[in-house]
RNA sequence: GGGCGAUUGGCUCAGUUGGUUAGAGCGCCGCCUUCACACGGCGGAGGUCACAGGUUCGAGUCCUGUAUCGCCCA
């Protein structure tokens, strides 16, 4: 035991020590019922770690912690989520590159030491190395801060969801729904990042509200009765439009329906049709529809049976070539003027004409809209049609929908409520799961086409390899029966070019931390895992889709129980996030308040409840690990030489004190075990620590002159035992949630580690309490607490001797201080106690140095 | 627009199935110093539990409505 302890250096000698001793190692000889199996969330590796990552695989880590205590065996891997546009993203700034895939592989390329002003523009394959290179660096960083924050994670068994493991098991996947008609692609419209260049799943989007402008534009009608007047906030895709539309019940364009309109300025005869979407409250009450300028002339486009005069090209720019034939030579002319502008520019010169050919009725009228975005992307998304893969998520199909629906309520949600997430967003899904990405750094998608004689593809029977042969990359190897050489040739093949979505590899943790189809025996003993611990807002995304995932393959659940963390906010109750530029970086605050402190902070959030970054908070944790520190140390001077007894019952604890202070453990340990139980992990923490304090300030000095007594004394002989238990209980009920100074205390004067000991168990300690009840420890407390207001309101020293104190309190409580009175007097420093019944509670001192009164 | 959650002293939050004068920490104020802890100890002041109704012997807790804030989904 140190002379002075202190949090210094803890996390270095603990973290070392855990990983040599190898304590929170997986024993994969032990069955699956003796497991506890978490899917932890892998985190981004390109971005940096936050404390909101800190606050919520802290609370995963209690509930590690807790299970391996209660004896199950904790299997809990970590894993690093490196695939996808993130680490693409990261990889073009930090090396200052791009990636062409047109370009040829070059052996010998080497990033510049800085990135230069001009992006670099290299062959896929050298960009995948430079991902593959970053990543591996960035999960260096992130692996040792996790270590310092003390998650008792086996290091030995980390995945990433680009390494080979999780290729395989995701082209595994994939191909199993192939077959099975669970995946499939489709040519549909398909909302489309202009910047990335890739389609976008529903499951990514996000509404910002945007200023915009109506502008009132002229429609003539072809019976020459007139004009139609519409509102648009897009009049750039006029040349697109197919249709104006309104609602059915619209008495003002019912005689419209089935008449014909000029478009403006390109003169194209469209028909007015009718629709319920058509909303008479917005704008005029009649819409153009354009294909596509959002989902619903999408569905006006389906439903209505339109044609496809698309005019926005993938890299958001109008096509060169007319949407269809224009009659006009002025349409032509303004079709020139139009022809590979960018959308922006388009709007303003289509206004201009507009303007000049007077079909432009009103100067355009700001207001502000909900524009659909790529959660991740700087434009608003356009519609483009595409060739893309798909899963069946129910979106279109009501039978799946349900079952899915069903799983939502098989699994247990912590806390409850979050199920209601799950249910809205399953109930809102409008269509498949779209998991292609015209993207680089991913998983490929394991496909070729044959291409017959004139070098078209045949993308209705692709060509899959055998599963044995996972991973492929169809890119670079060939599909079976033909030879590289044939790549592109007519009678030959081509690749998929596609990767998968990063959630279609996310959504398979569980088949990958537990090895499925790779290790069958890992497999059997950890899957369906117990729980998947994430925050609130994926679970749309990354649980949904994990559903999805599992109820395809298996019929079942991936795990049982979903334990749902919070946000953590600002000051200012906004979520830290990186866009917003208020994030903290955590490995600054484990330096300065010790990991411990840090983890206090965060396990001091309720379940799924979004938590202000409270550096006060992580003060009081460190106040409490320091006290931790000193309260053992001390307690273990009184214990002395004396063994913890190993039974509390058997040792002889006959003070009712003692006895009272063990029946108030036992209910501690009945509350901490329960609330841990509920994955209340912030409950356990708080009960735990309103009796540690308790003990501190109350129960120790209460016992302190007693426990001095010699070895042959029966009070000090019971006071002595009980510190000692108390202590060791104590020291295990804060272990999940304080690891490096329970450990600390743990190695002064126990064998191994605390956080492979058992968790502390209620019945031996209410067995030692021999029937007494808490309530002897709480009058003692009440007592010297008025005893100690008594000498604050003198101005005198807690040490101040007392010559006599007078008690008035109820009479049963009387009867119990006359049990613990000792103590009592010896705690107060009283030389005579006297009692008087009454109610409230009251004492009255006279001080030894002062006249009687 | 629909759904979920929150609203408790200056701040951050507890408050288990409704049960005696509503708790804690921080901050504030006062006191106590070196015998575990000054990175300390003890004590004090401070709240019409967002608002309005209702159920009940009894409501911070249950019900209805309103307001404000946040989130999810349209």
């Amino acid at each position: 035991m140190p002379e002075k302890p202190g949090l210094e250096g803890l996390e270095d000698k603990w973290s070392a020590r855990w990983e040599a001793d190898g304590t929170y190692r997986f024993d994969r000889s032990r069955t699956r019922d003796q497991v506890f199996s978490i899917d932890t969330p892998p985190p981004t590796v390109s971005g940096s770690l936050h404390v909101g990552h800190v606050f919520s695989y802290t609370h995963t880590d209690t509930v590690a912690r807790y299970r391996r205590m209660r004896g199950l065996e904790v299997f809990y891997p970590m894993g690093w989520d490196d695939n996808g546009l993130p680490t693409e993203r990261r990889v073009q700034n930090y090396f200052g590159v791009r990636c062409d895939p047109t370009l040829p592989y070059d052996p010998a390329f080497a990033p510049p030491e800085k990135p230069g002003k001009q992006a670099i523009a290299i062959s896929r394959r050298n960009f995948v190395e430079l991902c593959d290179r970053l990543v591996a660096e960035d999960e260096q960083k992130f692996e040792e801060l996790w270590r310092h924050l003390g998650l008792s994670v086996d290091w030995s068994m980390t995945y990433t969801t680009i390494g080979k493991q999780a290729q395989r098991i995701s082209q595994r996947a994939f191909l199993r729904m192939l077959a099975r008609g669970e995946a499939y692609q489709s040519e549909a419209p398909t909302l489309w990042d202009v910047d990335f260049r890739t389609a976008v799943a529903q499951a990514e989007l996000e509404d910002r509200e945007m200023p915009g402008a109506y502008h009132t534009i002229r429609f003539p009608r072809v019976d020459g009765e007139g004009d139609v007047i519409i509102e648009t906030t897009r009049p750039e895709l006029i040349p697109a439009c197919v249709a104006l539309v309104a609602h059915p019940d619209d008495a003002r364009y019912q005689p419209l329906f089935d008449n014909e309109v000029y478009t403006p300025l390109f003169g194209v005869r469209v028909p007015v049709r009718a629709h319920h979407l058509a909303d008479p409250e917005k704008g005029s009450g009649i819409a153009m529809i354009c294909t596509f300028g959002d989902l619903t002339d999408v569905t006006w486009w389906r439903e209505l049976d339109l044609p496809a005069r698309p005019i926005v090209g993938w890299d958001g720019r109008l096509h060169g070539s007319p949407p269809i034939d224009f009659e006009t030579h002025k349409a032509n002319e303004h079709w020139g003027e139009l022809a590979g502008k960018s959308i922006k520019q388009a709007r303003e010169r289509v206004v201009d004409l507009l303007r000049e050919t007077g079909d432009l009725l009103a100067e355009p009228r700001p207001i502000s809209h909900a524009v659909k975005f790529y959660e991740k992307g700087d434009r608003p998304l356009e519609i483009v049609t595409t060739r893309q893969w798909y899963i069946r998520n129910g979106g279109r199909d009501a039978d799946l929908r349900a079952a899915l629906l069903d799983r939502g309520r098989e699994l247990h949600w912590h806390p409850d409520y979050m199920k209601a997430r799950y249910e809205s967003w399953v109930e809102g899904l409008n269509g498949d799961w779209l998991v292609s990405r015209q993207r680089f750094f991913g998983v490929p998608f394991p496909i070729w086409y044959r291409l017959d004689a004139q070098g078209e593809p045949d993308y209705d029977h692709p060509l899959v390899p055998d599963e044995a042969d996972l991973p492929v990359d169809p890119q670079s190897q060939a599909p079976a029966g033909y030879t590289e050489g044939q790549r592109g040739a007519p009678g030959g093949f081509v690749a998929d070019p596609d990767v998968m979505d990063t959630w279609a590899t996310s959504s398979l943790t569980p088949q990958i931390a537990c090895q499925w189809c790779e290790d069958d025996d890992l497999f059997a003993r950890t899957y369906p895992m117990d729980v998947r611990p994430q925050a609130h807002e994926i679970i749309r995304t990354w649980l949904f889709s994990t559903v999805v995932r599992a109820h395809s393959e298996f019929g079942g659940l991936p795990w049982t129980d979903a334990a749902i963390s919070g946000w953590v906010l600002d000051p200012d109750r906004k979520k830290m996030s990186k866009s917003k530029g208020n994030v903290v970086t955590p490995l600054g605050l484990l330096e300065q308040y010790g990991s411990d402190a840090v983890r206090y902070w965060a396990a001091s959030g309720r379940p799924g409840t979004d938590t202000a970054f409270d550096e006060g908070q992580m003060k009081i944790g460190r106040r409490l690990s320091i006290k931790v520190l000193n309260a053992s140390k001390f307690a273990l001077g009184v214990i002395g030489d004396n063994p913890v007894p190993a039974d509390p019952a058997t040792a002889d604890i006959d003070a009712p004190l003692d006895r009272a202070l063990l029946a108030a453990l036992a209910d501690l340990v009945d509350d901490a075990t329960q609330a841990f139980e509920q994955y209340d992990y912030a409950r356990a923490l708080e009960r735990t620590e309103r009796f540690f304090w308790g003990y501190c300030d109350d129960y120790i000095e209460l016992v302190k002159q007693r426990a001095y007594g010699d070895t042959d004394d029966a009070g000090a002989r019971s006071a002595r035992a009980t510190l000692a238990c108390a202590l060791d209980t104590l020291l295990r009920l804060f272990a999940p949630h304080l690891p490096f100074v329970t450990e600390e205390v743990w190695s002064w004067w126990r064998e191994g580690s605390v956080h492979r000991s058992t968790w502390p168990v209620a019945a031996p300690l209410r067995a030692a309490a021999a029937g007494d009840v808490p309530d002897a420890y709480g009058v003692a407390a009440d007592v010297l607490a008025e005893v100690r207001k008594a000498k604050t309101a003198q101005q005198k020293s807690m040490r101040a001797d007392i010559a006599s104190a007078t008690v008035t309190d109820r009479a049963d409580r009387l009867a119990l201080l006359g049990t613990v009175a000792d103590d009592v007097c010896a705690a107060g420093r009283i030389a005579e106690l006297r009692t008087g019944v009454g109610e409230p509670l009251a004492v009255e001192v006279v001080f030894a140095d002062e006249p009687a009164a």
